[in-house]
DNA sequence: AATGTGTATGAGCATATACGTATATACTTG
DNA sequence: CAAGTATATACGTATATGCTCATACACATT
């Protein structure tokens, strides 16, 4: 599983589009809101200060990438993370940009 | 380094640039070209089949976000990866894209 | 059935960004 | 210094996408 083969150019298009699912703020405080548990839309509304109208937009694009599940319960619709892959590649960003923001600070010292 | 806590709007704005940053085809092209070792921009046009000005355009934007680094030789500039993250980055995706089709294509079984 | 609450979606606007063409810059060689 | 080659950039255009407002839809309660 995932040889370090080279992709072809459908595969490609593939992989960019699930990066750009993840390029947005808002997204990503969604699922940083998620990572402690399931939310229903209203409590995410209250967790991230967006609309509803567009936290709702941002939860479909994060179904139809796969990253989320949701559940409907009564009029409730709860959504949890459903991609375990998702926290390791929040960390490895992270993780990577601190390094990178460290050897800058690194260039004002002595 | 990188524990879970939750990140502030700043800290998040920065981790969805680097994840719009990989979010284009011709991007993750070059990124792969380079997974084989550094290059010249004339072997990552020809390797990419883009012209020269999108590949050069490209090539700024990954230099930006620390991903690349370049290497003048003459009238040639080599590119190389700089961000040893990356591979994983590719790899825990495809990953999660491979498991994610897997599910979709048993859907369709027996 | 009527009304209320939670969630999703349509329309329109504003912004960002990828791409091609043309041109500029940097360096080398004759 | 002139001409050529490798790389970078400016500009215009097309397209995509996020956001807001208003409205639709789903379900519950009375």
């Amino acid at each position: 599983m995932s040889r370090a083969l080279p992709l072809n150019a459908q595969a490609l298009e593939i992989v960019a589009h699930r990066f750009a699912v993840l390029a947005e703020p808002m997204r990503l405080r969604l699922i940083q809101a998620l990572f402690k548990g399931e939310k229903n839309v209203t409590a995410l509304v209250a967790a991230t200060a967006g609309t509803q109208a567009n936290v709702s937009r941002h939860l479909q694009t994060l179904i139809a990438a796969h990253i989320l599940d949701r559940r409907k319960e009564g009029l409730q619709v709860y959504y949890r993370i459903s991609d375990p892959s998702i926290a390791k590649l929040c960390q490895l960003v992270c993780g990577s940009l601190e390094k990178s923001l460290l050897k800058q600070a690194g260039s004002f010292e002595s």
